[in-house]
DNA sequence: CGTGAAACGCTTGCGGT
DNA sequence: ACCGCAAGCGTTTCACG
């Protein structure tokens, strides 16, 4: 694998983006001391190199009308993850991230809910899947 | 404040700028079909309604040199959040999300950190923060 | 990496539904 | 209030030095 060296250039570049994903190459090349050509190409190769995943658009969960967003810790029976958590996140919608951890829980679960009878909805779908013994949740009152 | 109703035009265009935040006007008219002009109001209009907060690069984290990420739980004394939580999360720029939330802890930070030595000094400060009593943390081992 | 030129996309005013 | 059209301008793209 490539030794993946980012000069000041590229993390400028990376900076502004991450701030502005739209910014033209021409804008941000005036701002990082490049040419436009030069700067179309750092970004393309940033991307093929996976430095950039891909650029997004973040949305306000709430507009959509998910209006409950809970961190939910999974506990597992015997040697469970991460296959069968794998497996669990993607059938269930309502899961936007899922992580497996170190410590007391096996793994911690992002949910989003329309409200508090969905999530409820959700955290038994969650509770009756095999393998899991039990949750543990910690509903979000603000972003900071 | 607005209603805020989005019809399916809206949703797809919303769903296309999660996928490709830098897609053209042109190429999304052509799949919601709409014109270039009429996409653009669109996207402008649920930019100033914040539905769509930002256009952003999603960074790969390992790639700047962070290769650790834990779920730190706060625990605090007496009534602290979330105004001393903030100026906490802020003041550690280690801290990439913090959030107050319900349950046994007050609140859940996402750290980030070059390596276990830099991510027990940055433990460390959090627990040295005033009203802060204890603190329970679970690395991040996979993101499924 | 920069330059130049052609292709493409963005932005805006206007008229229509 | 929302749309499409069209013109002028800015940006992207790519071959070349």
């Amino acid at each position: 694998m490539h030794p993946l060296r980012l000069d000041d250039l590229d993390r400028n570049i990376i900076a502004r983006l991450v701030e502005n994903g739209r910014e033209s190459f021409a804008a941000l090349g005036t701002r990082v001391g490049l040419s436009t050509a030069a700067t179309k190409r750092r970004v393309d190769r940033l991307r093929a190199e996976g430095v950039i995943r891909r650029f997004t658009a973040e949305i306000e969960p709430t507009a959509l009308g998910w209006t409950i967003e809970a961190f939910v810790e999974l506990y597992c029976e015997g040697r469970v993850p991460p296959d069968g958590m794998r497996e669990l996140a993607l059938s269930i919608p309502e899961v936007s991230e899922a992580y497996t951890v170190t410590g007391e829980a096996d793994g911690i679960l992002l949910v989003r809910a329309s409200d508090a009878a969905h999530f409820e909805k959700v955290l038994g779908v969650i509770r009756n899947h095999p393998g899991v013994s039990r949750t543990r949740s910690a509903v979000v009152l603000s972003h900071l």
